[in-house]
RNA sequence: UCCGGGGUAGCUCAAUCGGCAGAGCGUUCGGCUGUUAACCGAAAUGUUGUGGGUUCGAGUCCCACCCCCGGAG
């Protein structure tokens, strides 16, 4: 289901297809999140528009609401949401942990915001699996590696996520060594059930864990891939620091270089555009991330100023009645519409929902051209040069007009 | 002119028996990486309409004045 057309002499950087259920999906790629069933503030029309080609859905969410009987009954989430490209679906393992964590579970990123509401909702993790309290109507729920494939079943989504557990950074090495080893056993039975029970034309992807531990992420990688699931991606705790996550991946591309090279890596939750490049670099074939959408809600827009850490906060007071655009010769809606910062920056503050959609519009916008350009850099041979270039500030998707490519 | 209500942060309003003058919104700043997230966090901002009085202590009680709202004439 993937086929690797370049590889990158310089780096593990390659370009692909994969070939899914609902049409192709050229690697590398940026997934955006549609977690309940819709990329926030957006019709799949917009997205098909801005270039995507495969979109996620979280089993946790939709499980808890509207349920997947439902789902079912109205056709699957394709037909539900009325996305007829591919869909992969979280399993709701990093959802049940986050909130379960209490605590720590700011820190499964190694950062974040503090635990909420969520926290303490975990009532207990077991072997057959997790249950937990419902934030949608306060009942027990219960969650297993095989009602998290039912549910994906039953969403009909075109690849499937292994339930996992996902450790937080701070907790022992035993701790995530043990977990690891659960999260093996789980990615059995979720096979297992697959195998006998699941929708034809879904594949499935295994979850590396193993934290910040070098032997426990090269043993997880091993594991999963002789499993047997048709791709693999890497979870859990990425460490504190972007230097150690770029460390944590790089050692677990590595070992699926050896073990898996032809099957496709999506690495979980990473969207920054730095990591981005560097995650492509590594070797990364997909990434999903809820941080473009959700900076663009909150008014952020990305920009090729890597000082600045590719943002601008619209909604800061120095945006009032500015003329320009986000960003000059950017094609996305909210640019080659003519709508100025200011203008943006007095819907955000007004509150008017267009704002949002515009940032969004512009920030997924923004990724898709980033994406686009590295498969040209790694078609071309001339990955280093372009993944320069856009670290040191150019605009993605102006660089061959720039005469950088 | 009389009667009643009111004047506290930029705005709308709290403040127990007289006991450290607060909240929400707004503003400024910071944050957001497998989305419970159009969200979260922090900070700044006061001659409590004015002038007097009582009191250890007044936004609060007393007197005078100014302004606003409603009613009566």
């Amino acid at each position: 289901m993937f086929s690797v057309r370049t590889r990158s002499p310089d780096c593990r950087a390659r370009t692909g297809t994969l070939h899914l259920a609902h049409g192709g999906v050229q690697t590398p790629a940026f997934v955006p999140l549609a977690t309940k069933g819709s990329v926030k503030t957006l019709e799949p029309r917009d997205v098909v528009a801005l270039g995507y080609e495969l979109i996620l859905g979280n089993t946790f969410h939709l499980l808890l609401a509207p349920g997947p009987e439902l789902v079912a009954e109205m056709g699957g989430l394709h037909e539900f949401m009325r996305w007829d490209r591919a869909i992969i679906t979280d399993s709701g393992g990093f959802q049940v942990f986050s909130m379960g964590h209490g605590g720590v579970a700011d820190e499964i990123k190694g950062r974040g915001r503090p635990a909420g509401d969520g926290a303490g909702a975990i009532l207990s993790i077991a072997e057959d699996g997790v249950r937990f309290r419902s934030y949608v109507d306060g009942r027990e729920r219960f969650i297993s590696p095989e009602s998290s494939m039912s549910v994906q079943a039953a969403l009909g989504s075109d690849i499937a996520l292994v339930f996992d557990e996902c450790t937080p950074f701070h907790v022992s090495r035993e701790y995530t060594e043990r977990s690891m080893e659960r999260t093996h056993r789980w990615l059995e039975r979720c096979l297992r059930w697959h195998a006998a029970s699941g929708p034809r034309g879904q594949v499935v992807y295994g979850i590396v864990q193993g934290g910040v531990e070098h032997d426990l992420r090269r043993i997880s990688a091993s594991a999963v891939a002789s499993s047997g699931c048709d791709g693999i991606a890497i979870g859990g705790s990425l460490g504190q620091e972007k230097a150690q996550m770029h460390e944590v991946v790089s050692w677990t591309t590595d070992e699926l270089e050896r073990v898996a090279p032809d099957r496709p890596r999506h690495l979980l939750g990473i969207g920054d555009v730095d990591d981005l490049i560097a995650g492509v670099e590594l070797g990364i074939d997909t990434f999903d991330c809820a941080l473009p959408t959700r900076l663009g809600r909150h008014g952020v827009a990305l920009v090729p100023d890597p000082a600045a850490g590719w943002r601008v906060d619209l909604v800061k007071g120095r945006c009032r009645g500015v003329r320009d655009p986000i960003l000059e010769g950017c094609g996305c809606p909210a640019c080659s519409g003519g709508f100025s910062r200011g203008y943006l920056h007095y819907l955000l503050r007004a509150r008017e929902l267009t704002g949002l959609r515009l940032v969004t519009l512009h920030n997924l916008w923004f990724i898709a051209r980033l994406m686009e350009d590295l498969r040209a850099g790694i078609d071309a041979g001339r990955l280093a040069e372009v993944a320069a270039a856009l670290r040191g500030g150019a605009a993605p998707g102006l660089l061959a007009e720039a005469g950088a490519a």
